[in-house]
DNA sequence: TATTTGTTTCGTATTTTTACGAAATAAAGA
DNA sequence: TCTTTATTTCGTAAAAATACGAAACAAATA
């Protein structure tokens, strides 16, 4: 980099953008949809693989993707693993998208 | 694909990956957040290259993505081109948002 | 008409994402 | 101990995203 730009985007822009990365695939938004209209019970991987037509593993990968974004978190419970919201990441990246469309 | 399952995403669902993808890289946090900090007078593609260490034409695609995704528009005045939120996506995007978090 | 100007498009390379089936895993039950 | 079960990890392949510099563009101006 020759001439260095007098700033870059900040720490805020940077959240958001990770947690929209993670709600960027139908999929995980199908995901995301699913455990939060069931709080009460949160939900294990085959209860999700019932309603989509994807591969068991296909949509692993997609919960660990959420996972790492810190949107969902799973309680393993072997041979289940339980999946809830991560209501603390949760409600920053609400916070987050709130402040950004609020003009 | 063997075993059509039940059913799939919703066209909401769609939508909402479709603007969190747009949203999902930094660069087009950043942009975002310029445009709608000026809202008043717009901004114009050099305005924004001052600011961030990547190349024009980098930036440009980054105006594409947001362009298609429907966020922003481009009002052509050559050899500027004058760009502004675009506000009836942004109200939809903003209504997707909220209504997605708020649980 | 040739030049300048701000921006986009093109060609290309690298990285990341998405997807699948096969194999691994880890606990419960036969 | 051998299965069964629900799920994840691995290996791999294909597609999409990201980035850059060079070239193209289109209007204004010299």
């Amino acid at each position: 980099m020759q001439h260095p730009k007098k700033k870059y985007y900040s720490i805020d822009q940077e959240k958001l953008a990770g947690y929209a990365r993670a709600v960027s695939h139908p999929v995980r938004v199908f995901i995301l949809d699913f455990l939060a209209d069931n709080l009460d019970k949160c939900c294990y991987s085959g209860d999700m693989a019932e309603e989509l037509p994807i591969a068991r593993s296909t949509l692993s990968e997609h919960l660990r993707v959420l996972k790492s974004a810190g949107l969902i978190q799973g309680e393993i419970n072997p041979p289940f693993i339980k999946y809830c919201i991560n209501r603390e990441n949760w409600e920053e990246a609400k916070h987050l998208f709130a402040q950004f469309f609020k003009r």
